[in-house]
RNA sequence: GCCUCAGUAGCUCAAUGGUAGAGCAACCGGCUGUUAACCGGUAGGUUGUAGGUUCGAGCCCUGCCUGAGGCGCCA
């Protein structure tokens, strides 16, 4: 028995059209009389569900009109076109056999359910119609990242995720170890005896696979990585998680503008990419989750990105005239409201910040002439913050020692790194992408758990 | 870590300090080319939790738990 799947029913309906077919899915609703019924099937290859229609000639019709939604169902019947109808097509039910039974209790209705509800049944809710839409963007997301990298000529590299330095000071790690918690070997000096720990000293789960993608650029060119990272940060918000994933780019020979350059041409790619493949998840995206999104990202997809320096930025904002609950000082740098008010209200479109003050900025960022700022660049999102963070490296090895040594760090876990710079470490440059802050811009889903199958955030770990 | 708000039926929400209700879901029945179907009926509650104030607390006060929003950190 050849089974059909709902998607190509929807693409290629000629094929199908007065004509038996197979469907296997789950039921999402069910509507029936003691003269006919109606069940809308979801497959799960393809975001609508086909409509079934089936009459008391069924053997099974009084069984049938009493199924519980998500039951498991093979169905047999005829392709027909409805012109009249909100659906395209529907399949006229020949025979229903149930795979698997549901119950009564199931917890998604059919009617509509808060996130906050759908986040407590996480192992449910990718049957909903919005997680079905989210979850197969982030998949498409992600296979478009793949894509645009490959075609450019991109190296996908494989950082490590267990690490032995704090990569690059971008937050609070997770410790990995198999010491007995309750029972630590310790030192002459009472201090936890990490050489006896796994690896013989102390790891940490990655907060960025950068550093090691500097090692792969200054031998393949242009790489990237794209994998989860970890932060164990106390962050209480909407856009952090403490698992999340991130795609790390690092191309050699390249400058900060080359650097700007292949982030615009990223972002386009990516959502001009899933607008074309996921129209059925964007239009649902545009009526029930944000009515702006589909204007908004065909102007973002057809237009240049904002650029303004971090100096003229703070300028800019110095002048608007509007009160913002903190000041703008050039040596604090944005707060939140700033950086939205320059996306949201100043440039209503992404907008490169470049060249921060060196203060609040990482060690590896190359130092501009005169000392005070970095070649360091934020993409601020109108409604996301910060969707990439780039800097072109510090690539003099006297300049980049003197800045480490200006900030106290222990210079030996980045031997390394220190050493790149000393054989043909040319220019290079690199950023990092929140991915699920991408998904998040494409669907329009405000908070990242939405974003995420089963998402990792402070105290919270559910599935 | 800080600030604010919220928690009442399975879900979404009402209820002036004075007898806890509705819609949807579920269950039973009816009816219909339906599409968040429709109509009638049934059942469903220690009001997050532990105390306190009061003749009387869902409502006022305190602690705790959970969730949401904002801020900081950042992607």
């Amino acid at each position: 028995m050849k089974i059909c799947e709902v998607k190509s029913l929807y693409r290629q309906t000629s094929q199908y059209l007065n004509q038996e077919v197979t469907i296997q899915g789950w039921v999402r609703t069910l509507r029936a009389s003691n003269a006919r019924g109606f069940i809308e099937l979801n497959d799960g290859t393809f975001f609508k569900n086909v409509q079934i229609v089936f009459d008391p000639n069924l053997a099974n019709f009084d069984e049938i009109t009493k199924l519980p939604i998500a039951t498991a169902v093979t169905v047999l019947g005829k392709l027909v076109e409805t012109p009249e109808a909100k659906q395209p097509f529907e399949l006229q039910a020949s025979a229903i056999t149930v795979e698997a039974t549901s119950n009564q209790d199931y917890p998604l209705q059919k009617k509509r359910h808060t996130l906050e509800y759908l986040r407590e049944i996480a192992h449910l809710r990718p049957r909903s119609n919005l997680f079905s839409a989210v979850f197969r963007v982030r998949s498409v997301a992600a296979f478009a990242i793949h894509k645009f990298f490959n075609e450019q000529n991109f190296l996908y590299v494989h950082a490590p995720i267990i690490t032995a330095s704090d990569a690059e000071g971008a937050g609070e790690m997770f410790r990995i170890s198999t010491l007995d918690l309750l029972n630590t070997p310790q030192t002459p000096h009472g201090k936890v005896d990490f050489t006896q720990d796994f690896f013989g000293k102390e790891t940490y789960l990655s907060v960025s696979g950068q550093l090691e993608a500097e090692i792969f650029a200054l031998a393949f060119k242009n790489v990237y990585t794209f994998a989860p990272t970890f932060r164990a940060e106390n962050s209480n918000t909407a856009r952090h998680a403490a698992e999340f994933w991130m795609i790390e780019p690092e191309l050699a020979f390249a400058d900060l503008q080359d650097n700007m350059e292949n982030i615009e041409a990223l972002i386009k790619y990516v959502l001009r990419h899933v607008m074309d493949q996921c129209p059925e998840e964007m239009a649902f995206f545009n009526e029930f989750v944000d009515k702006g999104l589909r204007e908004r990202l065909e102007n973002v997809a057809n237009s240049d990105f904002g650029r303004i320096t971090y100096t003229e930025a703070v300028e800019v904002l110095k002048k608007s005239g509007k009160q913002f609950e903190y000041p703008v000082t050039w040596e604090d740098g944005l707060q939140t409201e700033h950086e939205r008010y320059l996306s949201e209200d100043v440039f209503k479109r992404p907008v490169f910040v470049t060249n921060y003050p060196k203060d609040i900025k990482s060690f590896y960022m190359r130092l501009d002439d005169g000392g005070k700022t970095v070649a360091a660049t934020d993409l601020l999102v109108p409604g996301i913050g910060e969707l990439v963070g780039a800097s072109q490296r510090e690539e003099r090895y006297d300049v980049l020692v003197n800045r480490m040594q200006e900030l106290k760090m222990n210079l030996d876990p980045y031997w390394w790194y220190l050493e790149l710079r000393k054989y043909g470490g040319v220019k290079h440059s690199g950023y990092g992408v929140g991915f699920e802050r991408l998904i998040m811009y494409l669907t329009g889903i405000s908070n990242i758990r939405d974003v995420i199958p089963c998402p990792r955030t402070v105290g919270n770990l559910k599935i």
